[in-house]
DNA sequence: TCCAATTCCAAGTACTTTACTCGGTATTTC
DNA sequence: GAAATACCGAGTAAAGTACTTGGAATTGGA
């Protein structure tokens, strides 16, 4: 029941985008340095969450990705789901056209499946980009001025 | 996020033992075929189990498994930990001794990994294998002999 | 007393998935 | 025109998963 780097990398990734943009486009490197995660690699999670709407990105010298919504406006959940596909604990509780078992019809145990889907998406829906950078800014009072994570 | 096949077997079996169990030990073999699994692998499940205290087994011919406590007692929650570990998200919130990464203290998304544990633990251990049963049993009222899964 | 049925145990292995790397092209600014 | 960037597709090493294999130990019944 681990997630994936893909799902982990995403959000520290968009928490440091969020926490670094404003002034225009964040450059991959800078992201990938900050959060010791390899370039080439987070380039293709950057390209999922590009086409799922989350990211806008500018090419060329001076280029980069800034968040295409609001931090309010993007649920952690909605990010892990564009990275890690549906967080249905079994294959045959997923939201859409769940792949059934042979005894799908009979089968009690999907009643527990659901519950953890359910309870899944309730946590990470429930938080948004922004709650993390105000939780991060409430914690570092002392030192506000260095936002990185 | 996936459960792994230990988890999805290990309910699927404890329940099939459930229902089939009353008169006495359950072999092995039946609940493997029962249930569609390799017979050799699901020994080692058991092996888990048994260790866990949730199985007690009785060796040598007209041998085989029994549950140890009553379904009651037993939470679908405890099956997926004895045979999954800890259901948390991240290794850095694993309930006891966290694998934590360099920067933990200053890390907000662990706010997030813990609530979607905190929410699979809560979904997991509401449901008993006797709830299971019942479903099982409410489900079938028309052909209410036929206890398999 | 032996055989069949069973649990118990430790290794080995094929397959799949994950987490990357590599090499290149396209675009844009200075 | 050169440097800095995003974009793209294919390849790969390591780890994890889901088993298999080959046995030893125990027990009940013929």
């Amino acid at each position: 029941m681990k997630l994936s780097t893909k799902g982990r990398y995403g959000v520290k990734s968009m928490l440091d985008l969020a926490l670094h943009g404003g002034e225009g486009p964040v450059p991959l490197k800078s992201i990938a340095e900050r959060q010791d995660i390899s370039e080439n690699y987070l380039e293709q999670l950057f390209a999922t969450l590009r086409k799922a709407g989350h990211l806008k990105s500018i090419r060329g010298a001076q280029g980069g990705y800034i968040l295409a919504h609001d931090p309010k406006n993007i649920t952690i959940g909605s990010i892990l789901r564009s990275l890690e596909g549906s967080l249905a604990p079994v294959e045959c509780v997923v939201e859409d056209d769940p792949i059934k078992c042979s005894k799908s019809d009979r089968c009690v145990t999907k009643i527990v499946w659901k519950k953890i889907r359910d309870k899944v998406n309730e946590a990470v829906d429930s938080v948004t980009l922004d709650d993390l950078i105000e939780e991060y800014k409430k914690s570092n009072t002392d030192d506000a001025y260095i936002y990185y994570i």
